[in-house]
RNA sequence: GGGCGAUUAGCUCAGCUGGUUAGAGCGCAUGCUUGACAUGCAUGAGGUCACUGGUUCGAGUCCAGUAUCGCCCACCA
């Protein structure tokens, strides 16, 4: 609730708010459930802070610890004072921002009487005067000469009074500020390093809220910027202060809070994650865990080469707690207990004089133990034993670092194995304008509101459409819109099927496959179609790209099953010439290729494929659920079918051009033959009723020989069509004259067309270089398609000769 | 400072190991109450694949460099 903090409740009100939380977000998700249907096992369904991962916490720590891998200490850690809590580098987000780079004099030490000199000055540069309180050192590069001979000598610090040795550092860049670093080891990291290096004292001078603490000066209770100010302000009135500037610089912020981070010495428990690391590498390099998209990889190593012990002490109170005990003396004993260890392990005492630690584990020490926290893990069960480890890790490439490197290390440390085989990254969720989604922007989406509208499908197919490894995506409502239209068009097509049942197919009777005896070319092609697609998903899917899989199936259901399998069917269904045999046969293939559909969707649309897929016909053997039934396997495709139906497309598509092109009326039957080359005559023969329709053209009563096929358009006043193999008339309807010109000047730029095309063939082939360098097949390809060309081009000719 | 990604039609994006004329959706234009679907159908306009150079018979695709935008990592006070 807004103005309550986890400091103006205490503890236990505060424990007792995050309950009611819990609760309420458990009686909603129930309600959404309810809505939906379904029921939901709530015995397995449990937060992390229950007492079976609880258990996996405390154990998981305990082991570390016994192997050294998790120790305390006092070290420097990332504090934020708003939250009051240590952090962990990840969530300290470096912001840049403008600050003030001051110069400030320290005064050098007269060694002969021990007192600082008023004229002997070393000017430092800071960005945060305030930890002037804290330094305990002034460095310079060991190689600038301007500072050679001050190394050695001592500075006074003002205000605490303070002599500090100069020493030198390489860390030091001489071209920056003034070539001379004050150094404050309990408050900058970097500082923190070099006072390692030279054994430097380490005063803390800022408290838990950040507030001037023990220094002994006035500025003690002051919050640090405006001990800053007052620092600034007196450094100026005693005349030390030797300029401020503007200066660009890069700040850390609290993730969580917004507040800037302070460093601060703290006794706080780390994992070592040297050896971790290391570990998780080797499954990385060794192949036996895969990083999708490769590149990231680079990234993962990085990453784990450079990596620093983590901070796992968290000074909140909502969280696993650590299981640390210690005694009076500041012994640890760790123990997996929940009541705690009955002696300190070090020096006996009993349990009554321990006391936990009160600190909790960062959030993500507990999330990189899922993968087999809630299998029941450190017990050995049989979930365990089945699901452990588990295949494949997706999430947003956003935290790889946050949880799957903690799973990869705490995973391979605890159970020997690596948690996943591959780690599939995908890309974060943008708004239409490409920005972060973000709650304080406002930009975030509700899929719930989503999928009220659109539906559940939609949204899903919009985002696995869109998704290529590890890139973002903008999304949008049109994006999810033409997804609902796909679903719609899926729902319509199979309502389609279903009612075009042929009347000797009884209702409700059980599925079978198409006769192939029956089948015709159209139902062939469709059937081969459905083979083609299983490969090409098979292979995409092997390549775990969804994206891919989603825009085959969009193009083959729509754009084939629907655009052209559908319209053939049509037209045989309804030919009086076919027998009961044949309709059948053509109607189970629909069947067939839609059920083949419907399964290969399912994984991006699961509700409506399989709302659709129960209403299809069934074998004995099915199990009723697409979400269990079998995969589709690999089939064998027809060349032959495709080869007819192929030229069949073409075909019409050039029919179309043309009336389109000579705007002849869409409702004009115009009378159309058709003149198909000897090789596939006889198969587009067959296909000829469905030219016809899909053309939208009626038989001619006497059909053409090719010696009168020439001659009869421009008698008629009627359009020619040459596309591939085969040829066409259509006449025009009686009473429309003047289409010749237009079919004329139509052919001659169809022919310009054509013999651009072959003419950059044969300079192709004519290129030796081409023809001898060249793989055997792309000259083959290109051989044919020259002589495609050149066969269309003397056609086109020949027509326009007449 | 290091690393990575992006740059393709007006917009949002595909384009797998280089191979004939570079694709989709949306938008746009024209026309359609086609007995599954107007959440639809048909046809069309629209691209020097950021730029420069290189490798190759052949480059959107490979290499080098440049520019712009973005992300990650990093101890410049």
């Amino acid at each position: 609730k807004e103005g309550e903090s986890r400091a103006s409740l205490g503890r236990e009100r505060y424990l007792e708010r995050m309950r009611a939380f819990i609760e309420a977000t458990r009686t909603v998700i129930l309600d959404q459930q309810r809505r939906v249907g379904g029921s939901c096992d709530w015995g397995r369904l449990r937060f992390t802070m229950d007492e079976v991962s609880a258990r996996a916490v405390r154990v998981a720590f305990l082991r570390l610890h016994e192997k050294g891998l998790a120790y305390r200490t006092e070290a420097l850690v990332n504090w934020c004072p708003g939250c009051r809590t240590s952090v962990s580098d990840l969530e300290v987000l470096p912001t840049p921002e403008t600050g003030t780079l001051w110069s400030v004099r320290y005064h050098l030490i007269d060694e002969a009487t021990g007192r600082p000199d008023p004229d002997a000055t070393l000017t430092v540069a800071t960005t945060r005067p305030e930890t002037i309180l804290g330094d305990t050192a002034v460095a310079v590069h060991p190689d600038d000469p301007r500072y050679a001979a001050l190394v050695g000598r001592r500075v006074r610090i003002p205000f605490v009074e303070r002599d500090v040795p100069v020493i030198a550092d390489a860390v030091v860049d001489p071209a920056f500020g003034t070539g001379a670093v004050k150094i404050t080891p309990a408050h900058d990291h970097d500082d923190n390093e070099t006072g390692k290096r030279h054994g430097l004292a380490m005063p803390t001078i800022l408290d838990d809220e950040a507030r001037v603490t023990g220094t002994g000066t006035p500025y003690d209770g002051l919050d640090r910027y405006e001990a800053r100010q007052r620092i600034v302000a007196d450094l100026a009135a005693q005349g030390d202060l030797a300029g401020e500037r503007a200066h660009e610089m890069v700040i850390g912020r609290c993730q969580r809070s917004n507040d800037v981070v302070e460093p601060r010495l703290k006794t706080q428990w780390f994992v070592r994650t040297a050896p971790l690391a290391a570990a998780a590498l080797e499954a990385t390099r060794s192949g036996r865990t895969t990083i999708l998209p490769a590149r990231l990889e680079k990234t993962w190593e990085h990453w784990m080469t450079n990596i620093r012990d983590w901070n796992v002490s968290r000074q909140l109170w909502w969280g696993h707690r650590i299981p640390a005990w210690y005694c009076p003396d500041g012994h640890a004993t760790v123990s997996a207990e929940p009541e705690g260890p009955a002696a300190c392990a070090t020096c006996g005492r009993p349990a009554a004089e321990l006391v936990q630690d009160p600190d909790i584990f960062d959030t993500w020490f507990s999330s990189g133990l899922w993968p087999f926290s809630t299998l029941g893990w450190p017990e050995p069960t049989d979930d365990l034993a089945r699901y452990y480890p588990g295949s494949v890790m997706e999430t947003g490439y956003d935290i790889l670092f946050f949880w799957v490197a903690r799973m990869m290390m705490l995973g391979i440390e605890l159970t020997g194995e690596a948690p996943f085989h591959t780690v599939y990254l995908s890309g974060l969720i943008r708004d239409p304008y490409g920005q972060k989604l973000s709650k304080t922007k406002g930009n975030t989406v509700d899929p719930l509101d989503t999928i009220e509208v659109l539906g559940a499908d939609a949204l899903r197919f919009a985002l696995v459409y869109g998704a290529t490894p590890g890139n973002d995506q903008r999304f949008g409502q049109a994006k999810v819109e033409n997804a609902r239209n796909f679903a719609n068009k899926l729902w319509n097509a199979t309502r389609f099927v279903l009612g075009a049942r042929p009347s000797t197919v009884p209702d409700g009777s059980g599925r079978r496959l198409p006769d192939p005896a029956h089948l015709g070319p159209a139902d062939r092609w469709v059937l081969s179609r459905a083979a083609a697609t299983i490969a090409a998903v098979d292979h995409a899917m092997a390549d775990y790209n969804f994206g891919e899989v989603s825009r085959l199936l969009y193009e083959a259901i729509w754009s084939e099953y629907c655009d052209w399998g559908l319209e053939l069917a049509k037209v045989r269904l309804a030919d009086p010439d076919r027998t009961d045999a044949e309709r059948e046969a053509t109607w189970w293939a629909l069947v067939d290729a839609l059920d083949v559909y419907l399964r290969l969707l399912h994984p991006v649309m699961p509700f409506i494929t399989e709302r659709l897929w129960q209403g299809l016909p069934h074998t004995d053997d099915d199990p009723g659920l697409l979400i269990v039934a079998r995969w589709p396997g690999a089939r064998a495709r027809d060349e032959a079918a495709e080869a007819e139906v192929g030229a069949l497309v073409e075909l019409v598509r050039a029919i179309r051009n043309a009336r389109a092109d000579a705007k002849v009326e869409p409702a004009a039957w115009l009378p159309l033959d058709v003149y198909v080359e000897p090789s596939l005559g006889h198969a587009l023969e067959g296909l000829r009723p469905a030219i016809e329709r899909l053309a939208r053209a009626r038989p001619l009563r006497r059909h053409l020989t090719p010696e009168d096929l020439h001659g009869t358009a421009s008698a008629t006043g009627g359009l020619t069509v040459i596309a591939g193999p085969a040829e066409a008339i259509i006449g025009q309807p009686a009473g429309e004259a003047g289409a010749a010109g237009a079919d004329r000047a139509r052919l001659e730029k169809e022919l310009a067309d054509t013999e651009r095309l072959l003419a950059a063939a044969r300079a192709r082939l004519a290129n030796d270089a081409f023809t001898s360098k060249a793989p055997p097949a792309i000259v083959e390809g290109a051989r044919a398609s020259e002589a495609e060309l050149a066969d269309q081009a003397e056609r086109l000719r020949d027509r326009l000769a007449r």
